[in-house]
DNA sequence: ATCGTCAATTGACGGTGTCAATATAACCAC
DNA sequence: GTGGTTATATTGACACCGTCAATTGACGAT
């Protein structure tokens, strides 16, 4: 056994177990996720783990900021492969859906379990926000270049929240499975981009709705 | 100890169960779930439990169905109570939106615990479903009255979809905790609502987006 | 060759879900 | 009432789990 690591060492080590942790969550979800099992598959002993991460939920958190990570990338190469604001947030919740759908388990990993004290990891926060960032600035673009309208904070919210609605409800398998998801998913955007580029007056039969929601 | 449990009987410390369950869920999120302590609080035997529930995961199942009850129930209600089609799902989007605000929790265990054999429980999906029911079919009435249009399972599905996303992401704090969350839910809505009330050609800016969305 | 140090292993403790075996108490027949 | 039956509750046991302390092992410097 060497004696001396590497911080190279140290960074293959923690990535090659965190590899093995999303696969083990993949497979038998969050509660058959065990830090021995995962020292078995990775051939070493049971405590071997913690020389690289503090405990379980330290392994949990890299994981999920891994993850993060990759589709804050992704996202912020389609942001910069495309320059005329609309599209671009179009082209942004396309990419999230399909990071969704490509990387599925990856998804689940990082928003549907729910870590207790997320907060406690600051690395992990910064990688979850620079994945919201493009999608946010895009909606800024636009709003100036005039092509949209209404509350920045409310249309980033919104859009995020019904892209991340259907991907949730796909993943648990509470839509039909037959249906085409992507389908569904430019429904949303459409709908969606439709609300933030009409003015409230634009359409009657939608003003009778809002009347309505006004109380 | 009485040797005959009535059904009442059996009903009744299952319920206990349940809501001692449900509080333990809240206070300590799913990993924190343990047989054992649950059986501490209600005062028996660690093993007493295995005579009203099969296993851990037939607990989880129990809890998760009463509470699609209850939300299913109460969704049924509101429906009753409104019969303008229109106005019926703006009312049914809020009462979703309200159920979850007043139990968080519940709405956790209902849809961020993913339950790994949810479809080996017919009576919990049989509760799932019929909290999607009303709704459906409040689309399906709006539809024939012509106040609104498109693809009625489509319709659906991104109203849900919209609405338990915004939820979703509050809940687990992904948005600015400041904000105002049923606002934004109200955002959403309209924003639907506004969508599937319009057909295609109505908004100039708005057919750009979708051009640009078919490719 | 010896020492110190870091990496890895083993041992141990309390906790968990679950099953088998046991004890306990209530009911029924007599 | 007494005894037996049977449903109910408890205890014991086993295999896991996360985690820490103590131990071993290997290497570089001296």
């Amino acid at each position: 056994m060497p004696k001396i690591l590497t911080p190279t060492d140290v960074l293959q080590f923690r990535q090659h177990l965190c590899n093995l942790a999303l696969k083990a969550f993949a497979e038998q979800g969050v509660e058959g996720l065990s830090l021995r099992s995962l020292a078995a598959a990775a051939g070493c002993s049971r405590t071997t783990p913690y020389r690289y991460f503090k405990n379980k939920a330290d392994i949990l958190a890299a994981v999920r900021q891994g993850e993060f990570q990759r589709m804050a990338d992704q996202t912020e190469r389609v942001a910069q492969e495309e320059s005329d604001p609309q599209e671009k947030l179009v082209a942004l919740a396309r990419a999230y859906v399909n990071f969704a759908m490509e990387r599925p388990d990856a998804y689940r990993v990082m928003y549907s379990v729910n870590q207790q004290d997320e907060q406690r990891y600051p690395d992990l926060l910064k990688q979850i926000k620079r994945t919201q960032q493009p999608m946010a600035n895009a909606v800024h673009e636009a709003i100036e270049d005039g092509s949209i309208h209404g509350d920045p904070l409310n249309i980033v919210h919104v859009l995020w929240a019904g892209l991340h609605g259907i991907i949730s409800l796909h993943l648990s398998d509470k839509l039909h499975m037959g249906r085409d998801i992507e389908e569904l998913a430019e429904v949303m955007i459409r709908s969606l981009s439709r609300a933030i580029a009409s003015t409230p007056s634009a359409h009657p039969a939608a003003n009778r709705v809002l009347e309505a929601e006004r109380q």
